[in-house]
DNA sequence: GCCAACGTTGGC
DNA sequence: GCCAACGTTGGC
């Protein structure tokens, strides 16, 4: 493994099946259950203490909610392995496994959410490309630039 | 390899 | 709960 700069991700999850408090009350979680192959691959480009901006998805008021840290590196996601999983992929074999994770420890929660309507106020500093704000994006883990992790928390 | 049908995500 | 957008599957 060869070390470098800290690279930055937002990663979405829904606040019912897992939300910042849970990731506080447990500390470290394995970001199980990624089944999207642009996901898997951003996780695949992860390395331990690379930053990660928590948002909650499919509730309320979606937004930026909390700060997080890669914990480790990308390793199969047990859950595809396991019949009774959600998650369970038969397609997936241990030799040969489809579905990679990293584990993510809490940093911090923020002082108030940063709604995904406020972030998207800010478009133009942000640029085109954050998948985000894309139209239709569902994309659920995602690269952020240094530049775009500063302008995001400096909002809170 | 095309594309219709289907399932899922996620904002609203 | 609705539905637009997207990804995946499978018939041909």
């Amino acid at each position: 493994m060869s070390r470098r700069t800290k690279h930055y991700w937002l990663m979405k999850s829904e606040p019912d099946a897992f939300s910042i408090d849970a990731l506080k009350k447990v500390g470290v979680e394995p970001w199980n259950g990624v089944r999207n192959y642009q996901a898997r691959n951003h996780m695949r480009n992860m390395q331990p203490g690379d930053g990660v901006l928590f948002y909650h998805s499919s509730c309320e008021v979606p937004g930026i909610v909390g700060v997080a840290e890669v914990a480790s590196d990308p390793y199969p996601d047990p859950t595809q392995f396991d019949p009774k999983s959600d998650y369970y992929d038969p397609k997936s074999t241990r030799e040969q496994p489809r579905w990679d994770l990293v584990d993510v420890k809490f940093v911090k929660k923020l002082k108030r959410t940063i709604p995904l309507d406020e972030i998207k106020g800010h478009a133009d500093e942000l640029g085109e490309g954050f998948a985000l704000i894309q139209r239709g994006s569902r994309l659920s883990v995602l690269p952020v630039t240094a530049a775009q992790w500063k302008l995001l928390l400096s909002l809170e």
